[in-house]
RNA sequence: GGGCCCGUAGCUCAGCCUGGUUAGAGCACUCGGCUGAUAACCGGGGGGUCGUGGGUUCAAAUCCCACCGGGCCCA
């Protein structure tokens, strides 16, 4: 006995004739985690060079959508193009976990109405709740972003509410402080008297409801005047017991106008909507510039029933603002009020005025309101318009309705009110912001150059405290006795000064806030400021938290700085921003190289995706419908950087796409395997010398396709990469490489051209899934399982291991892309000039005839002669200059009587018979080069203009005829005896093919058939192709007669023309 | 009210940066054809004030201005 040493030959596998994308999806899933795939790619690449990703870390709180699972596949997809193009990619994804809308979900959960509520539960139960919460949601949230294929670092996610990631945030605020731009100080905040609770503006902006208030122009007297008045107009009417000051526009013309016996003083833009609005006629008086009006005394409307006002008597007087104070609405004339309006702070700044808030926490006057004390500031309205009215002060109230803002949780209307807050002195590091943001690049570019840097030459002081408890707690101890601060950097700084030792377990209030720490100054208690920091602080200091700086120095050192993030537009104003501020004041820069923002997913009407509005599409929906791999494709070949309008439709469409992908893999595995092709055997480059001009032409195209998408990729262009390989997909590889390339696969035996095919199709169905693997990954680990890797078990374990494809330049060949260009467009041409005659392709004809003066078609059409004969079914192509065209055209002539008449009346007829007689191409040519025709007519010469001749061109009889984009193309359509056979035949076929489909049979499977037909000539012409029948049907007996033959065959009766075929198969095991 | 983006066939979108053939594709409609991977596919046809109005230019979907509508952000 003796053994045959042979190299390993694999045979490529096969797979099941139907796309089942989320069947299929399902099982890579389980694939990937039992064979820890994800882990051995980032074992792969330890060593390679390195790429830090940072991962906006989204809230958790609802399940995602469409939307955000747009945001995380565009983020897989980079992702897997980078580990696939080498690099060593940092992957870590982040949770945002505290803040307020964790805060009112737990509070609804446990049934607390008010803030008080929670105190009195007890702070560790409710922050214990809210942790809960969190990290339930994060889990379905990660659950959900697993589903859709995503390759993150699932298993170790920055969470902003660890100790590490706290301890960041904390260090951020004391390089603030050292960096001197932390302050504390008097702010204006929205706040919901009803939830007792400061809000930022983002959580302020959804909430804008129309509501119906008040609209009264109330008279202040001018200090000393005679029944002087400088008039305003308010909306709020509770906010002027905390009047200090009226704003008035320096550069607007103001005038004091009499109205009864009263004077009063606005802007003279508003004097007519003002006055016919309250029904009065008005004298001017006097015109003066607003600035002039500068420090004008007045005395408060209400200054005898509220005591603060008295207490700041002297104070109110007139100011200045150009920025506030509008001419489209009011008097010109704005009341201001420091204490409850944003504006009215800026402007009081200024001016150095004092600040008066007479509003408690729940939105009561407090006992320096006087009158008011106890009321709320929705009852104290019309008390302060009755008391206005009887002091004679009220010109006129009416209503208005407008949009205001309200609590998103409880829908009560907000208020504006002055508290103590900390913040950082943003507008002071402007500059260097946007010198840093001029260093980012930006796709697109407009997102940075524009909108952005917009944003940041109108950045405000940041408020980072909050008055909450689910948050990181501010870094900050004050002492009790003299008001010395500390920012604590670190627990290990914290430790060092603390009274006692410290075990804190966790970083969060409550347990925080009982160390004290002693004072340096005065040797007092130093107790935490109770705040929280806002929660866009959390996610600002994701570059260095997520790397446990400066806890440990060791990843910091390792990643440092990110190199790109990828979020939505709302992130403008959110964490780009907060990212570059916290970034900035941290190191001095910007913590991301690039950026890439997407759009805004709306449904497929245009609207926002909301939960209110219903039509919100959960990504389980499509790929329960479709799959993944189609949700993805759809969602990257969408412009990234415009809104997305979600559609169904489309996504069938790419599911479509996906179809005939994986029909392509099915029709090309099914014949490989049948013919047990390995590519040890024949690899490509073995097979050079047997390629045909399709498989050049193929070659060249899909290397082409390669170096398009890594130009695209190079730009970040995702979506072009997606476009590209979908269109190369349907419309190169299915509808024309795989038609043309149709015979040489069914080839029987061990044949050269059959077996280049097939090196060919390896090469490029095997490049095509690693091109595509970062976009639809299922799919094609799927295909490279169980195809490719049968074949060749030394390819990397998965797709996603291999390397994203360079392009093969040598296969690229410009004049054979363009050459097939022009063939395609040359067979659909015939295609037409077939279907305006008539014929089917089935029928082939004897000759197809390009006329072209271009040489790039002539060699084109030269060098894939075949393919035009056989996909245009033609025995012979011959090809012309257009001058010879002529020689399938006829020119009809045609005489003009209305021009001829005149001139030759009674020798018209026959003048008309001289021209009949005469050749039409003929006088054409004359007409042409001469510009007129000479004929002589019984004696008289006739002198024809090109007025006198019509000339109609009609293409040869027996000839069918277009024109195309590169020239013209003449069919010979008659039709004798042997083509007829020939295509009755496969018309035949064709009816005995879709029988054996009928019956499912093996594509290799023989048959026993007959073919019967009653015309006695259609029999002849028939037996006359028996050979072609057995050979194309795998027929091992055929019957062509008028009767059928004995046995039980599977039948059918089909209509060729005007005839009855009967027909029957028989399988022959 | 301000900034940015978008507006092209009934629907979803390319093309616009860098002006230049007859403005394209898919879906849908319709007629015909093709099919041993494909419940697929191909061809013909109908379908367009390229949001509106100005301007620049020999030439504008493309560049500029104004306006209208939608989206995002701000006020």
């Amino acid at each position: 006995m003796f053994y045959v040493v042979v190299d390993f030959m694999g045979v490529v596998g096969t797979i099941e004739r139907e796309y089942r994308g989320s069947v299929l999806e399902e099982e890579i899933l389980n694939w990937w985690k039992n064979n820890n795939v994800y882990l051995k790619v980032k074992e792969k690449l330890k060593g390679k060079p390195k790429l830090y990703f940072l991962d906006g870390p989204p809230y958790v709180t609802n399940p995602i959508h469409v939307g955000t699972a747009w945001n995380k596949i565009l983020k897989d997809a980079f992702l897997r193009y980078f580990r696939m193009a080498g690099y060593d990619v940092r992957d870590q994804p982040g949770y945002d976990m505290h803040g307020l809308p964790i805060e009112v979900m737990v509070e609804r959960k446990l049934g607390l109405k008010f803030k008080k509520e929670i105190e009195v539960l007890g702070v560790d139960k409710f922050v214990e709740e809210c942790k809960r919460y969190a990290l339930e949601n994060l889990k379905i949230m990660e659950g959900q972003f697993k589903d859709l294929g995503v390759w993150m670092d699932w298993d170790r996610p920055y969470m902003t509410i660890d100790s590490n990631y706290i301890q960041a945030a904390w260090w951020l605020v004391k390089r603030a402080y050292e960096r001197g731009l932390l302050s504390e100080g008097y702010m204006v905040f929205h706040w919901c008297p009803r939830c007792e609770t400061v809000l930022s503006g983002y959580e302020v902006t959804d909430e804008y409801r129309d509501v119906r208030d008040p609209s009264i122009y109330v008279k202040f007297p001018v200090e000393g005047g005679d029944g002087e008045y400088i008039l305003i107009w308010t909306t709020t009417p509770w906010t002027l017991p905390s009047n200090v000051a009226i704003m008035v526009h320096p550069k607007e013309t103001y005038v004091k106008v009499q109205v009864g016996n009263e004077k009063y003083i606005l802007a003279e833009a508003r004097c007519e909507a003002v006055f016919s609005e309250a029904g009065l006629s008005f004298n001017v008086l006097e015109r003066f510039s607003g600035a002039s009006l500068e420090g004008l005394k007045y005395i408060p409307a209400l200054l005898d029933e509220v005591p603060a006002q008295r207490k700041i008597r002297g104070v109110h007087k007139v100011v200045l603002s150009e920025e506030f104070v509008s001419m489209e609405e009011g008097t010109g004339c704005v009341h201001s009020a420091p204490g409850h309006g944003e504006e009215d702070f800026i402007v009081g700044l200024r001016y150095g005025l004092p600040v008066l808030c007479l509003v408690d926490d729940r939105g009561v006057f407090t006992s320096e309101a006087g009158k008011y004390a106890g009321k709320s500031i929705w009852e104290a309205n019309s008390e302060i318009i009755e008391d206005l009215k009887r002091k004679g002060l009220l010109l006129h109230q009416s209503w208005i309705v407008h949009r205001y803002p309200h609590c998103w949780r409880c829908k009560s209307p907000l208020i504006l009110k002055a508290t103590t807050q900390w913040f950082i002195r943003v507008p002071e590091i402007r500059g260097a912001l946007i010198a840093e943001n001029e260093r980012v690049e930006w796709i697109p570019e407009w997102a940075g150059k524009n909108r952005f840097r917009n944003w940041l030459e109108s950045v405000r002081e940041w408020v980072i405290s909050r008055q909450r408890y689910w948050g990181i707690p501010m870094p900050i101890w004050k002492c009790v006795n003299c008001g010395n601060f500390v920012v604590i950097g670190s627990l290990e700084e914290l430790k060092s000064m603390s009274q006692r030792l410290l075990e804190l377990e966790d970083l969060h209030r409550p347990w925080i806030d009982s160390v004290t720490l002693k004072c340096s100054k005065c040797g007092g208690v130093m107790r935490r400021i109770p705040d929280v920091l806002d929660v866009w602080m959390d996610s600002s200091v994701a570059p260095w938290a997520s790397l446990n700086f400066p806890v440990s120095k060791e990843e910091f050192e390792e990643w440092w700085p990110p190199y790109f993030i990828l979020e939505g537009p709302d992130q403008t104003r959110g964490w780009f921003y907060t990212l570059l501020v916290s970034g900035y004041i941290g190191f001095g820069m910007a913590p991301y190289r690039k950026v890439l923002m997407h759009g805004w997913s709306l449904d497929e009407h245009g609207r926002p995706m909301h939960k209110s509005l219903g039509n919100v599409i959960a990504p389980e929906e499509v790929f329960k419908k479709y799959s993944r791999d189609a949700l993805r494709f759809y969602e990257l070949q969408c412009t990234p950087w415009e809104d997305l309008k979600f559609s169904m439709r489309e996504v069938e469409e790419v599911h479509k796409a996906l179809t005939i992908m994986w029909n392509v893999y099915y029709f090309a595995s099914l014949y490989m395997n049948l013919d047990g092709y390995s590519p040890q055997k024949y690899p490509l480059s073995s097979m050079i010398d047997h390629l045909q001009p399709e498989d050049r032409w193929f070659l060249s195209k899909f290397e082409f396709l390669v170096k398009c998408c890594n130009d695209s990729m190079d730009k970040f262009h995702i979506h072009e990469v997606a476009r590209a390989i979908r269109s190369f997909i349907v419309d190169d590889l299915s509808r024309w490489y795989v038609r043309l390339i149709r015979r040489r696969i069914w080839l029987e035996g061990d044949d050269p051209s059959k077996n280049a095919v097939y090196s060919v199709l390896y090469h490029v169905l095997l490049r095509l899934l690693k091109l595509s693997a970062p976009i639809i990954p299922f799919i094609t680990e799927k295909l490279y399982q169980s195809i490719f890797r049968v074949a060749d078990p030394s390819l990397p374990e998965s797709i996603h291991m291999c390397d994203w494809p360079k392009p093969v330049e040598e296969f690229i060949d410009e004049s054979i892309l363009k050459g097939m260009e022009i063939v395609r467009d040359v067979v659909e041409a015939s295609y037409k000039v077939r279907q305006d005659n008539r014929i089917k392709l089935r029928y082939p004809l004897k000759e197809m005839i390009i006329a072209t003066d271009n040489l790039e078609v002539v060699e084109g059409i030269e060098y894939f002669k075949n393919i035009v004969v056989d996909q245009g079914n033609v025995k012979n192509l011959s090809l012309i200059p257009l001058s010879e065209a002529s020689k399938f055209k006829v020119y009809e002539v045609l005489l003009n009587y209305s021009s001829i008449g005149p001139r030759y009346r009674g020798l018209l007829p026959k003048i008309l018979l001289k021209i009949e007689s005469m050749d039409a191409y003929f006088l054409k040519s004359e007409m042409d080069s001469k510009g007129y025709v000479t004929l002589d007519v019984d004696g008289v010469i006739v002198q024809l203009s090109k007025e006198d001749l019509v000339f109609e061109e009609k293409v040869k009889s027996g000839y069918g005829y277009t024109k195309f984009k590169y020239g013209e193309l003449y069919l010979n359509c008659s039709i004798d005896s042997e083509l007829m056979a020939e295509g009755l035949a496969r018309d035949v076929v064709r009816r005995l093919q879709s029988m054996r489909k009928d019956l499912d049979l093996p594509v290799d499977a023989y048959v026993d058939a007959y073919v019967c037909v009653e015309d006695p000539e259609l029999l002849e012409l028939l037996k006359s192709m028996e050979w072609y029948i057995l050979r194309e049907v795998r027929v091992r007996n055929l019957s062509l007669g008028l009767e059928k033959p004995p046995g039980t065959y599977y039948e059918k009766v089909w209509e060729i023309g005007d005839q009855v075929f009967r027909m029957g198969i028989l399988w022959v095991k």
